[in-house]
DNA sequence: CCTTTTTTTTAGAATTAGTTAATATAGCGG
DNA sequence: CCGCTATATTAACTAATTCTAAAAAAAAGG
């Protein structure tokens, strides 16, 4: 029965990527309102910059966000279509 | 931007619980499946007894699984709509 | 090449999560 | 009441996460 083990452990490192409350807010944040750069993300986060910036880096690093850099700035957007699909679940009816 | 910080937390609070590969088995498989008893769970998760109990017992501390004693046994089920909603979504195209 | 701005990386402390063996509890059949 | 089975709890250890301050890197402008 687990012959799918690697599909669990797989599905569970994306899951613990989002089981954060600054992550979740910057994913669901980056779905709804398109691109936006680290600066701004964090003044709506309320987090000093370089632990919005390691966050960043772990949706990175599961690939579920991806940065393009634009002069001094670096825009972030979402990357990953099934991680779209769950936070839309997730947030369906509030 | 935050007021809604309480509903993050809430949702990651969930989110960490789901985000473990026996976990998520054990919440797919009673999906799947409906009710179960804790020494089948077991056969098909190859950890020892105790483990397995203290997952379900993060499950049940997160209110999405509940258990039904029945003589000796324990049969537990999925309790919580909106995890199923979840799982379901995560699972989709498998 | 110096400075400024934006972002990343590193290092260390504090906290939290996961695993396991050992012990406890709950219900059943004699 | 005893022994058996199913499950839960505790205690101890290890591993992983989170946070923050400080330092580094990357691009732009003068």
């Amino acid at each position: 029965m687990d012959k799918d083990f690697d599909k669990y452990n797989e599905i569970a490192e994306i899951l613990k990527v989002l089981a954060h409350p600054v992550r979740l807010c910057i994913v669901k944040g980056l779905i709804e309102n398109g691109e936006c750069n680290v600066t701004h993300m964090q003044s709506c986060l309320d987090t000093p910059q370089s632990t919005t910036s390691q966050h960043l880096q772990k949706l990175r690093a599961a690939g579920i966000v991806e940065g393009k850099r634009n002069g001094l700035e670096i825009n972030y957007r979402v990357c990953n279509d099934k991680v779209i699909d769950i936070i839309k679940t997730i947030f369906k009816d509030n």
